[in-house]
DNA sequence: GAACGGCTTCACCACTTCTTCACCAACTCG
DNA sequence: CGAGTTGGTGAAGAAGTGGTGAAGCCGTTC
């Protein structure tokens, strides 16, 4: 049978996303993003290059629309860039675009050692 | 007769799993699982490293869908796992993936560095 | 029909994750 | 440069999830 579209894994830079687990895996090593977490990761994957607005990211995964001065998609985009620091510490996911939001872009800093 | 693929034997790690007689061994130990039990042990094994979904599970196991709050598979996840550490104390096989599900990965618990 | 084994459900508890808050740093604009 | 706004960060209480032992149910065996 198909698979739809945002089910198939995904393979973006020195990253494997795989929708149906719940999963983000760099190597063999496992990024162990919550659920939440995960949502918003792969959410920003899929527009990969593009800048997502904060509320449109807030909806996307509690639904309904975001209060003014909510700090919960930044706190959780913290969590995340947290998480995959541990595994992939000389790269960078997620770029902060001030006063609009987030974009997904991976990008490898100038760490030295690649593994 | 040609035999199936999901009736063939599995050697993973220290484990031979025989699905034709539904037996787990771990040298000339049985695991000794009942029917249930083997059924979630062989499913997990057979999509060995990923993780699988609780509905998912339930649904292969039991048929139907899985009701909210329904602790059937966790109960079961614990017995298999209980009877495996009577026979293979210093082994790990079945990972949890907390608000997602299950994972089977054979690994060593005693204490010696390997990653 | 009593004993037994396996399956299901329940309740309690420990642990993980979520949400919110406060404080500080970074950025924008005049 | 200074005031105001926006994002980064750590922490704490609340809420959610899984581990676990045991009781009840059911079919089978003796």
């Amino acid at each position: 049978m198909p698979v739809s579209s945002s089910q198939q894994v995904l393979q973006i830079a020195n990253l494997e996303i795989r929708p149906h687990e719940l999963q983000v895996l760099v190597g063999d090593r496992r990024a162990g993003l919550t659920v939440r977490e995960f949502e918003l990761f792969f959410m920003l994957a899929q527009r990969r290059d593009s800048v997502v607005q904060r509320p449109e990211i807030y909806t996307s995964i509690w639904g309904g629309t975001m209060q003014r001065r909510d700090r919960s998609v930044d706190v959780l985009v913290r969590k995340v860039r947290h998480k995959l620091e541990l595994v992939a510490p000389e790269w960078k996911y997620i770029h902060t675009h001030f006063g609009i939001g987030y974009r997904f872009s991976p990008e490898r800093t100038s760490a030295s050692g690649d593994r």
